[in-house]
DNA sequence: GTCTATAAATGGATAGAC
DNA sequence: GTCTATCCATTTATAGAC
């Protein structure tokens, strides 16, 4: 098959997924506004044209990575909510979010630094408020059964709780010394225990 | 006093500090890279030679609000060192972050989203580093102590708080329902002892 | 699948008058 | 302190050839 990827090296021979890949990475080396077009050619080594051959601009390359982070984190929010227990829910949005971010994270990343600059944006980051929404509800469910302290805000605690595993992609790298199961079940211990040593 | 605040109405009559504060506010808004000098001329109501009458250029803007940033957050650390005990400097640390955070949240949200795309953001993410590897060496300290978990690597854990703690930047707002005081004790309390009840 | 060439708009910034 | 007018580099995107 000549679509073999091996096969195709010599001359650059870009697919579309190449195109989207490339610039994602540098979306988040750069931002999404301070990267050009141009960056983007220069680091395939392609002109502009080879470029639009693949992607019809470069807000389309950003909405499909958008798309594949919120397609990851809705699914995971699913699986969630079949669990019997809110106990076990809250503890699942938690593994499966930080599951997501850490297989997606180019993608959970660009979503998460979002700022609503276009329709694109708005309508990602409205689908992102669906997802916190639904999930202060399990935080809240968790706190009717005694399992979260109540003294606080459910929003407050979700957004704690949040701003702590998304705060993962910021450092996280799939080639580095951390393991992503074992983050996941790091975040969850000091969430719920905190970082103090239980007695 | 024609210096005076009230008696500048009528006419625009900018200084500086105008111009500083709507641009970084514009900048949260939309993203530096996103915020072009004529969005924030348009916002202020003048001509972008009038803009420039004030300041030598739009990276000047970012450039003084990332230096009151770091220089809130470099004396809360310098603060939180003189104390006698390792519990001590770290609960001041987190503390002093969360003071400095709210106190000076537009200037503080621009830091934290830095990419470090020119010269003046490479030095600012420099300082930053530094800061949080004194924060580091304090959780390790406090490690050693058995005040915080020793199975988690204290870099990770770092991240870890601080991701909660700088996360605030995302939601918190001075006029808003939340007390800035009250939320620093939330924090310490989640971080240290877990969003689980204590039994 | 990639190229050269170019369009059309917008970017940051300045000159010089009032 | 603000204006009009302008410079020039860079931006996203396209036309049409190979």
């Amino acid at each position: 098959m000549p679509t073999n990827r091996a096969q195709r090296r010599g001359r650059p021979g870009h697919d579309r997924d190449d195109v989207i890949r490339a610039g994602v990475q540098l979306f988040n080396e750069q931002g999404y506004d301070a990267t050009s077009v141009s960056d983007l050619t220069t680091r395939l080594g392609v002109t502009k044209s080879a470029l639009y051959h693949h992607v019809d601009s470069k807000a389309q390359i950003l909405q499909i990575a958008l798309d594949e982070a919120l397609d990851g984190l809705e699914e995971a929010l699913q699986t969630a909510l079949t669990h019997p227990t809110p106990g076990e829910r809250l503890t699942a949005i938690v593994d499966g979010a930080v599951r997501v971010l850490t297989a997606r994270q180019p993608q959970v990343t660009l979503l998460l630094r979002l700022r609503g600059n276009s329709d694109i944006e708005m309508a990602a980051l409205e689908r992102r408020r669906r997802f916190d929404h639904t999930v202060t509800d399990l935080v809240r469910e968790a706190q009717a059964e005694g399992l979260v302290r109540a003294d606080l805000d459910a929003g407050v605690a979700t957004r704690l709780i949040f701003g702590m595993i998304n705060s993962v992609v910021e450092w996280y790298r799939p080639d580095g010394p951390v393991d992503p199961a074992l983050l996941g079940a790091e975040i969850r211990a000091v969430a719920l225990d905190g970082l103090r040593p239980r007695p």
